[in-house]
DNA sequence: ATCAATGTGGGAATAAGTGGGAATTAGTGG
DNA sequence: CCACTAATTCCCACTTATTCCCACATTGAT
């Protein structure tokens, strides 16, 4: 399960490095081998170990190629989504559609979210977590029953 | 369990050392593994060894990612949380973003709240201290069932 | 007052992240 | 099918950050 917000670069060649405290545990689950794909609610990436990503695609896969909007979120997930292995010293490559869609510069934060990651540029990450933080507190999040089950 | 209210300081490196009271038990819960997140209705952290921070883990990802409040309650809880390891001094390393939460500066209080710790800057919580006090006395807490079944 | 234990500060060693040259591979056109 | 160009991957060197370790300060007990 991956945790936390590492602040990394996207290089001068449009790799990131993936923070070595995360390795370990990626070469076990994967030898390395992710994929990466758009988020579809935030200008972001999602990056799976390919494992995790096949059962997505398992998902998608049973999806309605004859519902317009099933075959939408099929286009935009598969279309967008490219296997990214980590190099020898650590490193991955994103490619320039993804690299768009996020508005990645040089300033990048790879955030663990358990099975897998999110890539944001900084900006957009920290306007998150503003946006985050102030809607909880100002209580506009609406407790579900599945919320009101967190004790924190 | 842990309880009772420790001062201590955020030295030049974002250190802060653990009461020596609390190690023995954090190091045969955890071996020193411990959590460290924002809290989200506080301007303070919760620190959590490893085992119980995992229970968490669990809860958070039983919720649905495309539900965009659920969504964003995982990105700050889990994009927040830090792996904190104590140290051979034992001392544990705070982040900056996590810092920033909560606004400390040199002086720290470490708060036991049972299976978890809170860390607040020393003057919120000495202003939260005199909130709760004056809140629970002039009867602004609303008795629910389950305070009425507390008999102190 | 002295000693022991805890907490604090900071120097030095180690490891991690970054940038970019060089070698290899893949792609394109003649 | 070969030659040329472009892109990718590998590898090394540099810089920055993290961790370890030792020494000093402070507290509380004998």
């Amino acid at each position: 399960m991956f945790r936390g917000t590492s602040a990394i670069t996207l290089d001068s060649k449009n790799r990131i490095t993936v923070p070595t405290k995360y390795r370990e545990e990626l070469f076990a689950d994967c030898q390395g081998k992710m994929v990466c794909t758009v988020d579809i609610q935030h200008p972001c990436l999602l990056l799976y170990p390919l494992p995790e990503w096949e059962e997505i695609e398992l998902k998608l896969c049973s999806l309605s190629s004859m519902n317009p909007q099933e075959r939408l979120l099929q286009q935009v997930l598969l279309g967008n989504a490219s296997d990214c292995e980590i190099d020898k010293s650590g490193r991955l490559l994103i490619n320039g559609p993804l690299r768009l869609h996020a508005n990645l510069e040089k300033s990048v934060m790879l955030v663990g979210q358990l099975k897998k990651f999110e890539i944001w540029s900084e900006n957009a990450w920290q306007a998150q977590m503003q946006k985050g933080i102030s809607q909880i507190q100002s209580g506009e999040i609406e407790l579900t029953d599945r919320l009101l089950d967190l004790s924190l």
